[in-house]
Order: structure tokens, then C-alpha cells, then sequence
DNA sequence: ATTCTTCTTTAGAATAATTATAAAAAACTC
DNA sequence: GAGTTTTTTATAATTATTCTAAAGAAGAAT
């Protein structure tokens, strides 16, 4: 099965037609063997140098935040002026190298169980992240 | 001691002039008995309600920056279009209501100790810090 | 395949949070 | 009080994100 066939299966249970635009953008997105880490400003610049044709800023957005309610993309708590987004949705935690500007991958084994031992009435847990933030 | 001294000797560690308008930002920041979470926003019209004179949006964001590196405020990682803060700045923890925007401390016993067990060449550990997002 | 309908793309405008600017006002020093 | 430095403030500039509406592409029906 090429990888192609893949974003036309994710773009279709994300309610989206696969187009040329979109396609391109999961190139950038999924054609990876690492985690990917970044803002939709780095994707919109890799896409500008990575594939021939033009995608506009709007049309990254709109696949960015489709992919991030059908859980393909994963957004990643911290505070920066930008929004950054993560392609591994599993359960995980992150480095945030506050000087760079850079995002590492913490695995679960790496922290440890967090259990959370209050609850507020009426609401359930629905993710439990731990950011790191390092210095130099 | 009043707490007016507080705020004045607050404002000169922060390097920042005890001038009129500032001490107003102290008041309806530190004068309180419970933690409180904000946005710069927030603060900005809790001063209008709160106090005679104006206090221009600028100045609110200077102070609050100024208070912030000093270590009176602390930043909560958390993915909004506002920034938050927090009067608490001791090692701690938080729930974030997603559907309504609320934030809720959580006492490190709550969570209890976190061990991170990965470490990057060159840099140390500034802060760990744990975001239990909610929903209903 | 052709037509028709519905979804997409796109450039640019609109919005909103934050930061920068520069002149008038207040605080500090002597 | 005179002179110097810091602040305040309104407003402009910047930046990330969302909205808009017209032109284009995809899918369905014939």
C-alpha cells in the first residue's frame, strides 16, 4: 500500500476531499519516520520548499485543524506565540528547550505513572501532559 | 506592615518605579487571600472596575512582564489565544477546563512526584510542570 | 462525457493579542 | 527647585489566526 493511499484514507475520515493541496500537505506531515514537531508556520515553509506547487497559508490551516479534531495531529501545551502541533497522538510528554525554541519527546517510561488524586464534580480527565521546560 | 510597603518593595526588585498606576496593578493582583489565575486581559478590566484612575493597557503589560521575570508571576503552559498567569509561584500544578476556559490549582500532593528519568547534554531542568485538561 | 451541485482553494481582508514608539508627565538626584 | 532618567499613554506596528467571497476542482447524476 503506498503512502498515498494512507492520506487519502486519513483525509477521508477527516471529512476531506483528497486534493492535490492536501495530499502535499501530508506528505510533509506523515512522510516521516520520526515524531514531528511544528508550527503551521514551519509546515507552510517546508511545504513551500519541499513540493512544486503552491499551498496556501489558509488551506494549511484548514488540514492542520482537521487532522487535530479527527485526532491525526495532536497539539502540544506551551506557551509561545505560536501554536505547536505533534504527528505522535499517542499518550506522551515533552522537553521544551525554552533557549531554542525546540521540542523533545519524552516516552511514557520516562516519567512515570501521574495519578491524579483530586476531581472536580461534573468533569473527567481527558489528557494528563507534562511539559519539562530546560535551560542552559 | 502595610501591604502598600509589600507592593513597593515588589515593584523596586522588579527594577520598576513605585508609581501610582503600578501599586493599582499590585493591589488587584497580590492584595488577595486565594490564588489567582488571569490573563492580561482580565487584570486590564479588574483594574478599571476596581480602581479610580486608569491604568493604560501598556503599562499592564509592562508590569506584568517586569513581575514575571522577577518570579511574582508565573506563566501557565496552557494552548489559548491569551496567555495566563498565575499570583501562585510556587511548584504547582493545574486542571484546565476546556469548555470553560477555567483554571484550577492542584497541589503537588494531588500529583505527587514526578521523576524524569531522560536528560539532555548541556541543559538542566528549569521547571516540571503538569496540565490535566478537562472536560465534561 | 456533460451538467449540476457541493466542497476547496486562494488572496486578501478582518480580528485579536502583543509589542514598539515617541511625546508628555511623573519620579528621582543633587 | 533644576536637571536627569524613567513612566505613562495613546496610538501605530506586528504577528498569528480566522474569515470571506469569488474562481476552481471534485463528486454525483444523467
Amino acid at each position: 500500500m503506498t503512502s498515498k493511499q494512507e492520506f487519502i484514507k486519513k483525509l477521508r475520515n477527516s471529512n476531506l476531499r483528497p486534493t492535490k493541496q492536501r495530499i502535499n500537505i501530508c506528505e510533509v506531515l506523515f512522510n516521516r519516520d520520526k515524531t514531528f514537531h511544528f508550527t503551521i508556520n514551519d509546515l507552510f515553509n517546508l511545504i513551500k520548499d519541499k513540493t512544486e506547487e503552491k499551498v496556501s497559508l489558509a488551506t494549511v490551516y484548514n488540514t492542520v485543524h482537521a487532522f487535530h479534531k479527527k485526532g491525526y495531529l495532536k497539539e502540544i501545551p506551551i506557551n509561545s506565540n505560536q501554536t505547536y502541533f505533534d504527528t505522535n497522538v499517542t499518550d506522551h510528554h515533552h522537553f521544551f528547550d525554552v533557549k531554542e525554541e525546540r521540542l523533545i519527546d519524552l516516552k511514557n517510561e520516562d516519567v512515570g505513572p501521574i495519578e491524579i488524586q483530586k476531581s472536580i464534580p461534573g468533569k473527567k480527565i481527558k489528557s494528563v501532559e507534562v511539559l519539562v521546560k530546560l535551560e542552559d
